[in-house]
RNA sequence: GCGGAUGUGGCGGAACUGGCAGACGCGCUGGUCUUAGGAACCAGUGCCAACGGCGUGGGGGUUCGAGUCCCUUCAUCCGCACCA
């Protein structure tokens, strides 16, 4: 018989939401746990099935946590400003205030359908003033040291829509709305220097219980690199080009030069250069492409010589042509490039599609490898010997790397140099629905905070939400909200009408929820200093670069500057697999795949949902949506309904079931630490088999298995154990098991013979070897195989295995 | 091109430091009960020329023993800023 989920659900959930069942105490001191979840953006589209994975588990291991007796905080919130909600703006006429609060209302109901024990006391809204006013108060702090600047950067432009662009409204070069071509348009913009922290962000990794493929993702993305600036003379000029390399090493190998098509050089000497026209039309038609399309563009390599300048190679003076390609990019290093065709893949297919001179200057070591230069580049580090190269012959390429940076720093030509792949944040978006940057500028006075007593600059309501004139944000055209005044020096100033990027309030949040109704500080220093530091934040391996390393770097900075006691916001960071469709393809209203939670919710119930989701798949990995599997784990919750029928009495473990819930609390308690979420599912349904095998199941038995069972379906469970108890589950302390009574006193093992299974034998537990040989011989089907053989020899693994070699 | 991952029955997946491959679920087959079943319960279910043999993407290797370790190769997914 089926039980009546709608019922269930909606009882407990009132319970719950009404006396705030899971609202975090104000008890300092209590131990604490924190657990985060990456705050939704409440899009129109509502709840995907992909959320309720990441919150069902963190859901499971906070109310794990509540019944391990610490003080939880599982906070939610909503990340409300961006990008959809403008558009919806512009081609609707409404308001992004009045459509995001509309879909956090049927958020909210959804996230509450699925009975998640979030405190809902904490909920914070970053479109919230009271909220952006924290935003734009760090923001403030960042400038005034000096950490926030403005610089020339360029912007996706459609040249239809006269609109500033993001990178995902740029398809193939074209605007994604109205088809017009893209170009690159130079604004001035806000920057934030995260690049100052790129160190430290790498280095405090190391005490940081992030899994391992997040810090590689990060480490990889701020990438660390070791090499040298090397000066190379322009022949017939006082000036020079520097070059940042990692392989110093091969600067006799050097060959050419290549500058990016941005690099001051070519205005600079647009005089000297014979070939003008040519340089300039290729600068033309790189500045089309976007940064997208740039790095598309890998097959086949472009470039024009600049004719009139040629550089001098410092270590053997001989004169190198210098090209113009954007395969090497402005942002990186210095914008220009030695080449060295024969050690660098880049460089090889360049040289060989404009037919430029090699010099191979590194041979493999290993005589066996030869390698042909002429055919690709030899890029193997380890395996190398310097030749061609005067007083670098013979070295390694570890020693030669050494040596030359010696030599170039006795000479005054270069230096070692420690690059970063990793670029400044652009922190401006020519966009409306978004925090406004609390700047002014005066003629006088520059670039100019306002007073942090005006705080919050209120995002003004406006009627007209079409950008501006050349992808100026719509605020340019708020006239009475631009003109103010200098708080310096009481002159005539200008706001600045670019807001922040989605990133901003996301990059503190959790900060907000340990004190979210604060009007004074961001957060008060007892609740700061209590909950410390976030101990367990799940979210998607999409954000493990920018938004982790975003909020990584304000914590660093709230550090810095004695806002917060910890110098890493969070401790533990793990990452969710993705649902697709069960098509295996992501869910997309266009493939006509998703899944809408609601529906499930209705059909089977909030806690099958959540028992699916966490059984679907390895938490970490993607799973696609099953709807017959789902199906499995309604049964699995209505023969746990019906074990009442077979419920007898009894305050302690029946015998036969004994070892059973030990191993089961045991294999529990680990799975969820673990985020095993599917194999301690599979443990619940192997104990309901057992169960109903033996057609019987004691109130012990029934009330652990609920409490175990009850992080993954709190209603049912709360509500079958209110029949054999007057408290809540979530009042009763997590279970706790006897290791003794884990361990099997008899067990079976396998027989081997030449590695191939053969028999299986029962023993005692430790039994000693002697006693195990006379058993596996005794064994009539060993008998049997060894007769006419040679025994070899015998290997006993205790209590794992016998294998017998014969010949 | 770079970076991160993943390949195990018809399907989703399990397997701690190398030690009985396929737990658990879906599906399928048979049975019980039933007017009926897209319900419930019970049993079976990797493959094959089945007393035996073969099996964890392919090919090598290490080992008494490999899904797990090493080399090599193929395929798929995700992210990206051609990172010198």
């Amino acid at each position: 018989m089926a039980y009546n989920f709608k019922e269930i659900e909606k009882k407990w959930q009132n319970k719950w939401y009404s006396e705030g069942t899971f609202f975090a105490k104000d008890d300092y001191t209590m131990k604490k746990w924190y657990g985060l979840i990456e705050f939704p953006y409440p899009s129109g589209q509502g709840l995907h099935v992909g959320h309720p994975r990441s919150y069902t588990a963190l859901d499971v291991i906070a109310r794990k946590k509540r019944m391990d007796g610490y003080n939880v905080l599982f906070p939610i919130g909503f990340d409300a400003f961006g990008l959809p909600a403008e558009n919806y703006a512009i081609k609707n006429h409404i308001h992004p205030k009045i459509t995001t609060e509309k879909n956090i209302e049927h958020f909210k109901s959804q996230l509450k359908s699925v009975g998640f024990s979030f405190d809902w006391s904490r909920e914070i809204n970053t479109t919230d003033p009271e909220y952006y006013k924290w935003t734009q108060w760090i923001f403030i702090q960042l400038f005034k040291k000096g950490l926030a600047y403005k610089a020339t950067m360029p912007i996706n432009f459609c040249t239809g829509c006269k609109v500033g662009l993001a990178n995902e409204e740029v398809v193939n070069g074209v605007c994604e709305r109205c088809g017009s071509p893209v170009v690159q348009k130079e604004k001035s913009q806000w920057m934030l220097k995260i690049t100052e922290y790129a160190q430290r962000l790498i280095d405090d990794l190391d005490d940081l219980d992030y899994l391992d493929k997040i810090k590689a993702q990060q480490k990889n993305w701020i990438g660390r690199s070791e090499g040298a600036e090397v000066k190379f003379k322009l022949d017939g000029l006082q000036d020079e080009l520097i070059v940042y390399t990692t392989r110093p090493d091969t600067l006799f190998g050097a060959t050419y030069m290549v500058i990016a098509p941005e690099h001051p050089l070519i205005n600079k000497y647009s005089d000297k250069i014979t070939n003008l026209a040519d340089v300039e039309d290729y600068k033309q038609k790189a500045s089309l492409k976007s940064d997208f399309e740039r790095s598309e563009l890998n097959k086949e390599k472009t470039g024009v010589e600049i004719k009139g300048l040629m550089a001098i190679n410092p270590v053997n003076n001989k004169k190198i042509p210098i090209w113009v390609s954007d395969y090497v990019l402005i942002s990186y290093g210095t914008g220009s490039i030695m080449a060295v065709p024969a050690h660098d893949t880049r460089d090889f297919e360049f040289a060989k599609k404009f037919d430029i001179p090699m010099v191979q200057v590194v041979s493999p070591k290993n005589a066996d490898s030869t390698i042909d230069i002429s055919q690709e580049a030899f890029t193997d580090v380890e395996d190398g010997i310097l030749i061609n190269s005067d007083f670098l012959n013979g070295l390694t390429v570890k020693e030669a790397k050494k040596k030359i940076i010696e030599y170039l720093q006795e000479k005054g030509i270069g230096e070692s140099k420690v690059n970063y792949k990793l670029r400044d944040w652009v922190f401006s978006r020519q966009r409306y629905w978004g925090e406004p940057i609390p700047m002014v500028y005066c003629e006088k006075c520059g670039w100019v905070s306002i007073p942090e007593d005006e705080l919050p600059l209120i995002l003004p309501d406006i009627k007209d939400y079409e950008p501006g004139e050349n992808g100026e944000s719509p605020l340019a055209k708020q006239e009475e909200w631009i003109n103010t005044t200098c708080p310096h020096c009481g002159g005539k100033a200008k706001r600045e009408t670019d807001t922040m990027p989605q990133w901003a309030g996301s990059s503190w949040y959790y900060l907000r929820y340990m004190d979210p109704h604060n009007t004074n500080e961001l957060a008060s220093k007892e609740a700061l200093n209590y909950w410390n530091q976030v101990d367990w934040y799940n979210g998607g391996m999409e954000h493990t670069t920018l938004h982790l390393l975003y909020s990584r770097f304000w914590h660093k900075f709230l550090y810095d500057i004695g806002v917060v006691p910890t110098k890493e916001p969070y401790h533990k960071r793990t990452s969710h697999g993705m649902i697709l469709g069960s098509n295996g393809e992501k869910m997309s209203k266009s493939k006509g795949n998703v899944i809408n939670p609601d529906e499930i919710i209705d059909e089977f119930g909030a806690d099958t949902f959540r028992i699916y989701e966490m059984f679907m798949g390895p938490f970490d990995q993607t799973a696609s949506w099953s709807m017959e599997s789902i199906r499995g784990c309604g049964k699995f919750l209505d023969r746990v309904w019906n074990l009442q029928d077979m419920l007898k009495d009894g305050d302690s473990f029946s015998p036969k079931f004994e070892k059973m819930m030990h191993k089961a609390i045991k294999k529990v308690s680990s799975d969820i630490e673990e985020m095993k979420f599917n194999t301690a599912i599979s443990t619940f349904m192997s104990m309901v088999n057992e169960f109903y095998r033996e057609k019987e199941i004691n109130k012990a038995e029934f009330k652990v298995l609920l409490q175990l069972l009850n992080p993954f379906a709190p209603h049912i469970t709360e509500e079958l154990y209110s029949k054999l108890s007057d408290t809540t589950i979530a009042d009763t302390p997590w279970p706790t098991f006897d290791e003794s009574k884990t361990i099997d006193d008899e067990i079976e093992i396998p027989i081997q013979i030449n590695g191939k299974l053969k028999a299986t034998i029962s023993i005692a537990l430790n039994s000693p070897e002697s006693t195990v040989k006379d058993i596996v011989h005794q064994n009539s089907v060993i008998q049997k195989q060894l007769e006419g053989k040679n025994i070899v020899k015998e290997i006993y693994i205790p209590n794992k295995i016998y294998n017998i070699v014969v010949k």
